[in-house]
DNA sequence: CAGTATCCTTCCAGATACTG
DNA sequence: CAGTATCTGGAAGGATACTG
């Protein structure tokens, strides 16, 4: 336990005995989407130290949220427990608060690709698309992950999708704008920045189950 | 923007650089459940000290979650706005993981009535009680609260029930350890510090639908 | 590459005194 | 009652130099 604990027999105060000092969620979300080794969570939290990291993840792995893999011999690297992937749910409810008070991207803040599936996943689809089946596929800086739509449920994960009705390839910042409304689904389709396989009514589409918000409410 | 800010363009690091700071979700905590006064949060608080409270809520004023209301004539006090109420799934879903990892309680630790009905918020009804539509009073320490299923939906809110199948009446530290399951829902029965109206077998079927540890898996 | 070690700054806990 | 103001020790955080 955490020297600075609120002692209190409450379910949020343990858990944020555990996860409430700074960073330790924002390692977690760089987790969240596979293993990854020291040198690349120092990437995607840029500014964070060594030695806080070094810190956080020395918790995180004596209270089993994450713990030591070796990805290929010779090369070991952090991933998410059982344990930790329960967090999932609330760092995903985190998000989707957060994503409402966003806006339009602040000059000098960095993007990383976590933080895009993340907020890919705190989506919510509307309604309307109750009859929708289909898989949208991205290429974001060349990674490629997905979404897929189904009996009004989101499905979002790294990877590529098996049969999608449209790829996206483009950068982090023009997906950041696309996400944000700032850069409208049609101005995108015809911006040299994207590279688009698929109708643009398709991207239209794509973007109200997604909420992006030029479209949607 | 606190002069901590993280400085990524991510839906969660936006909302930890508002809420990430030391005690601001346990405040929510306890506005989660009703307007509460300055020196009821303070008691809810224990050890958090006047100026970090009064920090603390004028951050969370300034950023429009809370406000400050008049309860009666003359006296004021806090509660939470639209905005943040949006916070209350992320509330559930933290307290829901520090759940699972909290085990019975440790001398010294204070518990608070939010904390309970928190604690509740985020139990999740077995599959089994699907077909069941009821209502569980309870009164601890005179405060009265209840839960409803239905349709395998949980539903938990501070107030009287309208029908209860069963009322509860005890102490913070006795309905505790019954939801911890290190005092059985027999035993409750039996205990003096327990006062039931209902039969025994609805109550143990009250603690197997809130997942009180001893029946659940 | 994967961290330690170090130094310095900022934040927090706890106490207490004061104001309208 | 509902805060504000001030103080002090200690813990956490930030930056960077260093090591196996």
């Amino acid at each position: 336990m955490p020297v600075r604990s609120y002692r209190q027999h409450c379910p949020l105060a343990h858990a944020l005995d555990l996860l409430g000092e700074r960073w330790t969620l924002l390692v977690l979300r760089e987790l969240l989407h596979g293993p990854r080794r020291y040198s690349e969570l120092l990437e995607g939290l840029p500014s964070i130290g060594t030695n806080l990291l070094a810190a956080r993840l020395r918790l995180l792995v004596s209270e089993s949220l994450i713990e030591r893999v070796e990805l290929t011999p010779g090369i070991d690297a952090y991933s998410l427990t059982a344990n930790g992937r329960a967090l999932e749910d609330a760092l995903v409810a985190l998000a989707r608060f957060g994503a409402r008070r966003m806006g339009t991207r602040r000059g000098g803040s960095s993007i990383q690709l976590s933080s895009i599936l993340l907020a890919l996943k705190a989506a919510r689809a509307p309604d309307a698309s109750q009859d929708l089946d289909e898989e949208y596929q991205f290429e974001i800086d060349g990674a490629p992950l997905h979404a897929r739509i189904r009996g009004g449920v989101l499905h979002v994960d790294s990877g590529a999708a098996a049969f999608p009705v449209l790829v996206l390839r483009t950068d982090k910042e023009t997906f950041v704008s696309l996400m944000s409304g700032e850069l409208s689904p049609s101005a995108a389709a015809a911006s040299p920045a994207v590279d688009l396989a698929g109708a643009p009514a398709t991207l239209e589409r794509c973007a109200r189950v997604l909420g992006w918000s030029s479209g949607a409410s």
